[in-house]
Formats: structure tokens, sequence, C-alpha cells
DNA sequence: AGCCAGGGTCTGC
DNA sequence: GCAGACCATGGC
């Protein structure tokens, strides 16, 4: 297990990061924030704006995960110009968008579906335990699609994750025999890489959107669900400022963040 | 008991 | 295109 910092431009603040609803396999250990990701189990935590990251990783995944190249001082300057929007932000500056491995993040945001967090965290634990292998410290990892292509709707029972059962097997199956492709969706426009993903049975415009952003780095992307709709409508009527959109994904982080814990404080 | 949870599919207009 | 029933499961 070896031990560097990356820098974080803009820094970070784990717990709001963690919790934000994009990812599902951090919990609290000690003063520190332990995960598995990418098939690498890592604890970590903030020392000013670098991370320190304790794992059998490699930096350069780490470096994708957690989106290092992505300033997020200048983020929030841009996104301060416009009040209702700083007003999200200032809620939670620390929050970041990860970059999570693309596998992991369609199923997670498959199993999303009509389900609250707790669940979703409880089915994807299961799919490791169950499909993962088990690291030397008794974690497991996220399975690989190959693993999860030859199974059946009964095989995944142990997870219960009810009717997503079917949809997460057409997804191992549409991965793992390169129907669906991360390098080929990367070099794709977003409407065309959106089409892609919705082939794949059980994936509708709002998961392939929270693939897109949080598996793929298209930042530009706004997952819209019931809340985000509703925090559009009140919050940003005439939708967001020009400048914004190009990171309206990460904007959007924010908004939902804000909508979901702070927005009742205010009202 | 009934409703809701960061939706999607299928059917019928 | 668009509304409405239905989908498994679990917590409140």
């Amino acid at each position: 297990m070896s031990e560097f910092s990356i820098y974080l431009p803009g820094g970070m603040d784990c717990a709001a990061t963690f919790a934000s609803g994009q990812a599902f396999r951090w919990r609290l250990c000690g003063d520190e924030f332990c995960g598995i990701a990418g098939g690498y189990y890592a604890r970590v935590h903030m020392q000013g704006d670098n991370i320190i990251i304790k794992t059998d990783g490699d930096e350069a995944f780490w470096c994708r995960y957690f989106a290092a190249q992505q300033d997020y001082t200048a983020l929030r300057d841009c996104f301060c110009k416009d009040e209702t929007l700083a007003a999200c932000v200032h809620f939670a500056e620390g929050i970041r968008v990860l970059r999570q491995p693309f596998f992991e993040t369609l199923c997670t945001f498959i199993i999303s579906q009509n389900n609250n967090i707790p669940r979703i965290t409880g089915i994807v634990q299961r799919m490791c335990e169950t499909f993962g292998t088990c690291l030397p410290n008794g974690e497991y990892t996220f399975p690989a699609a190959e693993t999860l292509a030859c199974k059946t709707v009964e095989d995944l029972a142990p997870l219960r994750s009810g009717f997503r059962a079917k949809y997460l097997l057409d997804a191992a199956r549409q991965v793992a025999n390169g129907t669906v492709n991360e390098k080929d969706l990367e070099k794709m426009d977003i409407d065309t890489a959106r089409k892609c993903l919705i082939e794949i049975y059980g994936v509708g415009q709002k998961v392939a959107d929270c693939v897109l952003l949080y598996g793929l780095g298209r930042i530009e992307t706004v997952p819209i669900d019931v809340h985000m709709r509703r925090a559009m409508e009140n919050l940003f009527p005439n939708g967001l400022p020009l400048e914004v959109l190009p990171y309206a994904g990460i904007a959007q982080q924010f908004i939902f963040h804000y909508t979901r814990l702070g927005a009742q404080t205010h009202t």
C-alpha cells in the first residue's frame, strides 16, 4: 500500500462529495474516508487542497477519478457571477463531480432508478460481495462486465435489485461483447453517445445522462430527474447562464445538493 | 396501509 | 409524442 498526494485545484469536501448522490462506495472510517473504485481500495483525506491517498492503485487512476485536471476555483468564480447559482455553490463549495469507472457507473445508475440512496448503496454492496473480487483486506471490488454477462436473473436474486436485474444483465452483456464501449462513446458527440446508451434495456435519458456525466467526464450534461426539473423551474426559469453551460453538469451538482438539503432553510 | 424513492417500459390514444 | 399502469423492494 503506497501513499501519495494529488493536488485538486479548488480543493474538495470529501463528506459533501461522497454524499452527493453520485458515488455509493465511500464511508467514513475514523478521520478518513475509505472506498473502492476501479479494483482499488483507498483511504483518503484532505490536507489543504491536496488529497492524501493510501492505496494499491496507481496515481493516474485516482487523478482521473477525482478530476484533478478540473480547477474548481475558476468554476466557482464563473458560477458565482449568477446570484442564484452563488447561493447553491455556497451551500457546499467543496463538492466535486467525480469521474468514476464506466461500467460501475452504468450499473449504479441503472440501480438508482425509482430507488433511494440507502437502498442503492445496499444493492451495489451486495453486487460487489456476490460477484466482485475479494481483496486481502476483505473489501470487494465492483465486478467486471464479463463476470456478470454470463449470469441469469436468478443468479442476481441475492442482490434484491428487483426489476432492475434484467437491466443489469443487458448492460453487462452489451459492455462485455463490445456493443457499448467506453472508448467509442468518448469519441461520439453527446447526442450520439446518449442514443447508444439508451439502447441498453432499462436505460432511459436520465440514467444515460448520469453515465455521461459521472462515468464519461461529460461535465456539460445535466441529468434531469423530478427534483432537478422542479429546481430548474423554480430557481432558473430562463435556464442557466450561457457561460455556465459548458460546465452545466457540475453546476447541476451544486443545485441538486442545495435543493435536497438546503432549500428548506430558505423558504 | 399507503406512499415514496435521483426511472423505464409497454400499451393505448 | 404523451398519459397511465406497472414494475420489486424497503423504509417510514
